[in-house]
DNA sequence: GAACGGAATCGAATCGATTCGATACCTCGA
DNA sequence: TCGAGGTATCGAATCGATTCGATTCCGTTC
């Protein structure tokens, strides 16, 4: 099953060569404690900076015990520190999909703002949030879309009890002993519709399989509800569907933008989706957005890697300020109870809707 | 900085009704042996299942023992556990990009293959791997893209001897008490080229800064050496480099494709160039393979979702075999002493350098 | 009815750190 | 010379689990 060669090149053996057998064993605070010849709390001393009742350990002392560390090759113990501490000086993030874009956006942003201050972010990305949370001791837990089931504020309000501090992402779930971080894309899709009605009547719809299935606050109803509105027809075959793979989205988008009355705008319930539609324009070798405008919704990242750059709708600095949230409850240091944070939608105008852009802003090298 | 306005909906009050202000404190062991009226010795084993001497926990005095667990809603400490076991049940992987679709694919199949052990999977994302190692107790350690340098050979291999069970990703170093996972590009890179050869002289390279720079041992190199060897002019306009945004690999493709003596064939040193190169095709209205071929190099899953599909090279099922070796390491189950773990290239043909496959095979629905 | 054997449970040591109160040491002033 | 006061260090309890050897409580057997 697994090919070992470990002469790889030349005749360099197998086994490291001034090691002996015996040092398999990690060392332990009390080995360096009796190698520099003092006590366990010293060395303690040394390493976390602080000390008891004193101004600190003397400066021989000190050196002759990160001598002995060094010689031992000593690191200190996270499990044993935590546990007498009750401190993991770690933040957890339980994401249900590792490779969303989201997801990559939020741990990206906690990840720095931990490094700030001294936290270590473990991500953990599993079905099960719940279960992953008995897992790891950690700080602080942040909850990637929890949905708003019974079940699911039973098992949080249990965890909060229990002490655990948590941070739950989610449009219906209210604070209960726990941080909700809020941000409904439903006012946003309707900027976006706004948005593109002011220049363009026969617009089309990107939108996810689900959404069309049970269309009550879901993404679709905007589309549904300005088209409505403005007495425009609403034609069956401007909309098309997609899972959520790159694929699906691009393959939908191409059936969309081949028909002899295709739409002159995209309304694409994704980020994502808007994206893979731009490249099925350029593949048909239609122009954007000349001949046909799109716009996205989400606000990622990756709106801005493309060209032209997506026109799009989203919270502004989510990213940071979520991930200052989250920070802050790790160290305690939050403003007191949990409570609801909000963030609003926004108009994020790019290249993909603007008419009066130049026509590829790529093409310049 | 954070808007709190926790009466969302309704006059539902902010404190949760039932819980006293006492409940603070996580419940321990103990508690519930006290509760349930036994030793914390049974209350261990009713959780763990094992049992000292005796075949196991009686029927009755288990039931007890649950009925005050969920009483007390216990759940074990896992830092104590960790402690006194030696082991956190806990794979941890450093990995130097989160958003990398290498990584991403590693991060997965490690997940899948950790859940089924009955491990969990802990990702850390930090630009210091090392720094990462000291952060958290985990039964190995898994780093991506590991230098050569004697620092880090130094740094390894100190936590190796502190018995730290390590699995590193490298072209260069050796194993030296740690496993090495090895997957050399350059043969593959050849492959690459010799596939392309097949059908055409004009080939245009799509390459990472950095390569450019230093082409030993980089993937720019075996382009170099068959195209000389071919005897086929290296005209400097058909190499064209990007740094590592999608944008940035995009807009160099736009620049070498939208040239009058464009070449018919792209060599694109990584997957990710490759699908670049393609969206940049479309957009230029030219058709792929037809008027312009790209092969990519490392076979990452996006290759397979995007139309064509993408013809590139690498090591076939690499991510759950690497997933093997790994989890086998964590569980103390590995074949013995650490060693070197090769994975040999192959071609992995897409449409996307096929002449013989239909047009524009995306445009089914 | 006493000795025996096995199953169920218990008590206490232990893992590797932190931390509080106590102690040893030193200097300085009266 | 003695005591006060401050500093550096130490000893031991502790965090929450696991686990080994010991103990209790049965029902059997002779």
């Amino acid at each position: 099953m697994v090919q070992d060669n470990a002469s790889g090149q030349g005749g360099t053996g197998t086994f490291r060569p001034g090691s002996g057998t015996a040092a398999r064993r990690r060392p332990t605070l009390r080995m360096v404690a009796e190698l520099a010849g003092v006590s366990t709390a010293t060395v303690s001393y040394v390493f976390s900076g602080r000390n008891g009742g004193g101004s600190g350990v003397a400066e021989p002392t000190a050196k002759r015990v990160l001598e002995a560390a060094e010689q031992l090759n000593y690191r200190p113990n996270r499990a044993a520190r935590t546990i007498r501490t009750g401190r993991s000086d770690t933040v957890q993030l339980s994401l249900h999909m590792l490779s969303d874009p989201w997801s990559l956006a939020v741990a990206a942003a906690v990840n720095e703002e931990a490094n700030r201050h001294g936290l270590t972010t473990l991500i953990l990305a599993d079905g099960d949030w719940y279960a992953a949370l008995d897992r790891v001791e950690s700080d602080v837990a942040y909850l990637d879309a929890a949905v708003g089931s019974d079940e699911a504020r039973r098992k949080l309000q249990a965890l909060a009890e229990r002490g655990q501090r948590l941070v739950v992402f989610s449009e219906t779930l209210e604070p209960d002993g726990y941080d909700v971080i809020r941000s409904d894309a439903i006012p946003g899709c309707y900027l976006a519709m706004d948005h593109l009605l002011e220049r363009h009547t026969a617009i089309g719809c990107l939108v996810a399989e689900g959404a069309v299935r049970t269309p009550e606050h879901s993404r679709y109803t905007p589309y549904l509800v300005r088209m409505r509105e403005r007495g425009l027809p609403i034609v069956p075959e401007h909309t098309a569907t997609y899972a959520d793979t790159q694929a699906s989205a691009f393959t939908a988008a191409v059936a969309l933008l081949s028909r002899e009355d295709r739409p002159t705008a995209i309304y694409a319930t994704t980020d994502f989706a808007a994206i893979a539609a731009i490249n099925a324009a350029h593949m048909l070798g239609l122009r954007v957005p000349h001949d046909v405008a799109v716009i996205g919704i989400g606000n990622t990242p990756d709106a801005q890697s493309i060209a032209p750059t997506l026109t799009t709708v989203g919270p502004t600095d989510f990213y940071r300020r979520q991930a200052e949230i989250i920070v802050a409850r790790a160290l305690d240091s939050g403003d007191g109870e949990p409570g609801l944070h909000e963030f609003p939608w926004s108009l994020v105008p790019g290249g993909s809707t603007d008419l009066d852009a130049p026509p590829r802003p790529a093409r310049t090298n």
